[in-house]
RNA sequence: GGAGAAAUGACCGAGUGGUUGAAGGUGCACGCCUGGAAAGCGUGUGUACGGCUCAAACCGUACCGCGGGUUCGAAUCCCGCUUUCUCCGCCA
């Protein structure tokens, strides 16, 4: 949500930089509510005063055993315009909080200006993709021919886009999990959490996803659907969500900051709108792992924070030895509620092409000031914090990456030597049916 | 799922219709005192929104879990909800 203050003094301003990521501000409208809310709120608050005033002298009145009917009658009429005058207000202030729901963060200066993807800005490259002396399989004909990945089970017990694994591709997804979490809270500083896959709107207003994306969502509801109109969770896209939620509401003492969360939750999107996309493989699932990182930081570090936040996702892939590039996002390939962003994409042999592999943003004050999550600051006043959070990384696509790198001429595929302790010491998946049972 | 109890400021805690933004205490800040500290004494100590402002001061409004209602007036009365605790049932 951006400032309403801001919105107030700097609107042409304002509209022009919304106008980058391709969002219309609609300016008119806005005026329009907000001159009929100083007015009404203007008067009903004269109409309060009125009636505070009055209430008060009856009470004194009463108190030295006075006649209170002339009183009582100044103020009857007050009743009914002063109701009416109320409602006015709650209904403008009620329309203008879900115009402001609605608008997209402001771009940081340091962004790239662009229409889409093809505007995004390569900052570095880390690694050379390998050469291969055979034909290269992608992973899904890797994973089928090891008899570890199984997407017609999956469609059997839950339709499209969905996955299934076995034996040492499970095992090695779950290692991918584990050593990833080791090495944000033992080398980076994150505190490990384990948080809900449920949550309650609020949680998903305060990050964004909420009221604009809920047809990206899964809804769940106690007793089924036929129970609600309104859902009571819905399954987390990202434990963005969660773990961000956690400071909603609340005033962090200034000496707590910078607080750093890691949490491997399952994520569940609902991809509409994607039909057609990456419809083969794991890339683009209705459930996926990811390790998330979550920075609650002071306003005055998020930037720092955001380099750091995106280099521990990069550490993520050095030390798996898997060639990448960072790109910054272009104002219009971001997320609703990031200021700036850096993509990280993988290198695939299997689509001789990098994918995104991780997503790193500072929301700055975006997300705060939905969720009312403040710190007190130096002069002991509650100010608003800024949020980041970022892949580090997407288990799924990070399985993907390993398989189609580390490909075998024979079908094997080598297992990375940091994932090595986290797999029993297996440095190898072969095409044979031991494969599964040895682990 | 059933029965009961509770929810007040940074914290504890008083308050069953009338100058209550809210007693008292703790904590915190500042001052006095002290060689220094403690104790003691004094003063102060919420947030949000709006008006007027360059700004501050000032003024107004709202806020005692959340949402409604009754009333000239609600922390206080009524209804609904949420959360927490206790007991019973069920359960990984």
């Amino acid at each position: 949500m951006l400032d309403i203050q801001q919105l107030r003094t700097d609107l042409d301003n304002v509209a022009r930089q919304l106008a980058k990521r391709g969002f219309v501000f609609p300016i008119d409208a806005f005026n329009a509510l907000e001159a009929e809310r100083k007015k009404i709120q203007t008067r009903t608050e004269e109409l309060q005063a009125q009636r505070n005033a009055a209430s008060k002298r009856i009470g004194q009145a009463k108190a030295e055993g006075g006649d209170v009917t002339a009183i009582m009658n100044q103020v009857a009429h007050l009743g009914d315009e002063l109701k009416q005058a109320e409602a006015h207000l709650d209904r403008i202030k009620r329309e203008m909080q879900a115009m402001l729901l609605e608008i997209p963060n402001l771009p940081h200066a340091s962004v790239p200006d662009g229409k889409d993807e093809t505007c995004n800005v390569q900052i570095r490259r880390w690694g050379e993709p390998r050469r291969f002396d055979f034909t290269v399989k992608d992973h899904v004909g890797l994973g089928e021919e090891l008899g570890l990945l199984d997407f017609e089970a999956a469609a059997k017990l839950s339709g499209a886009r969905f996955s299934l694994m076995k034996g040492g591709l499970a095992r090695l997804h779950r290692a991918l999990a584990q050593f990833m979490l080791d090495t944000h809270t033992q080398e980076h500083g994150y505190q490990e959490t384990y948080v809900p896959y449920l949550v309650g709107r609020d949680s998903l207003r305060g990050t964004g996803q909420l009221p604009k994306f809920e047809q990206d969502l899964f809804a769940v509801s106690a007793g089924g659907a036929d129970a609600a109109g309104i859902p009571e969770y819905h399954l987390i896209p990202t434990a963005e969500v969660p773990i961000t939620n956690m400071v909603r509401d609340e005033i962090i003492p200034l000496q707590a900051l910078p607080l750093k969360y890691v949490a491997h939750t399952p994520c569940f999107r609902s991809e509409a709108g994607s039909y057609g996309r990456d419809t083969r493989g794991l890339i683009r699932q209705h459930q996926f792992d990811k390790v998330e990182l979550v920075h609650i930081v002071h306003p005055d570090d998020s930037y720092e924070a955001l380099e750091q936040l995106v280099g521990h996702a990069e550490r993520i892939l050095q030390k798996l030895e898997l060639p990448y590039r960072v790109m910054t996002l272009c104002t219009g390939d971001m997320g609703f509620s990031a200021a700036k962003t850096y993509d990280i994409e993988v290198w695939l042999p299997g689509q001789n092409a990098y994918r995104e592999i991780s997503s790193c943003s500072n929301c700055e004050a975006f997300q705060a000031r939905r969720m009312q999550a403040r710190f007190r600051n130096e002069q002991g006043k509650p100010a608003l914090l800024h949020t980041l959070n970022g892949s580090g990384l997407a288990v799924g696509r990070t399985l993907v990456a390993v398989l189609e790198n580390y490909q075998n001429a024979d079908g094997g595929v080598a297992i990375p030597g940091v994932l090595r302790p986290y797999m029993n010491g297996l440095d190898q998946l072969r095409k044979s049916e031991q494969n599964a049972s040895e682990l």
